[in-house]
DNA sequence: GTAAACGATAGAGTGAACTCTAACGCAAGC
DNA sequence: GCTTGCGTTAGAGTTCACTCTATCGTTTAC
């Protein structure tokens, strides 16, 4: 597949996904050259672009990701020091949750004081929106 | 308070606070000049920032915090508006925690398969480090 | 066969959020 | 009174993760 579809399979820009083959988080089993110079990617290329999205979103920079990676591809680690990147990636992301929790509690109690000094009229109309938000 | 005293209360640098107020997040309510120049910063200097922090992590940037605390400084939101806000970072922290919880649900996934090609005496290891874990 | 669309490269530019530096003035301890 | 440390400023530098530009070659549709 050219460079075009795996960037709308994956919704990266062409640019992102050069930019990330560019800094090692793709290799030979992702990319390969056409004998136009084109690059030809494999369905891996697709699974660990969506791979890299996802962990992205649990704090993981680029470079760690390039790190734990190529490590992972070259069996550089062996499967206990995955097992516990893996647990503390559970650890964070777990981490992460609670603090999303104590932040839904303050938004509610910044909702329900803003409620509270609102006059009744109003607060029937929030009080739907309210409704419709949860 | 002095910048310092500041800055380990919120555990922001020094530099931080003093980029913080010249992006406008802090105002006179929160930090005055001495007779010597030197800033001295109010109580709710503390509580400002701290809240600073929180958004940060809901995926607020400084701009959209510097805006929808202005506005509220200044009453130029209705209370209707802040309630929208509000409901919309309800909403997006909700949205990140769906998120987390698929990481999660795919860390377990790896985790798990990882595991099973372990032989049986790595395996104990992995499962205390596991139960450690959770 | 030619124009439009797609692909390649090197390298510059962007925006967000810091982070640091240099050069200076005040302050507190000895 | 001198050193050490804290405070000030303007402005430069850094890092991250893109994003874009210019210039070129290739492919495809008409």
């Amino acid at each position: 597949m050219k460079i075009r579809e795996l960037a709308e399979k994956t919704a990266l820009s062409i640019h992102t996904i050069r930019f990330y083959e560019k800094e090692g988080l793709l290799d030979h089993r992702h990319v390969l050259r056409e004998e136009n110079n084109y690059r030809c990617y494999s369905d891996e290329a697709t699974e660990r672009l969506l791979l890299i999205k996802k962990l992205q979103r649990v704090g993981c920079s680029l470079s760690e990701l390039k790190d734990i990676l190529q490590e992972h591809d070259t069996h550089a680690l062996t499967d206990l020091e995955i097992v516990e990147w893996i647990l503390q990636k559970i650890k964070d992301t777990k981490h992460k949750k609670e603090e999303l929790d104590q932040i839904l509690g303050m938004l509610h109690w910044m909702l329900d004081y803003r409620v509270a000094s609102m006059k009744d009229d109003q607060k029937e109309l929030v009080m739907t929106k309210i409704q419709e938000a949860t």
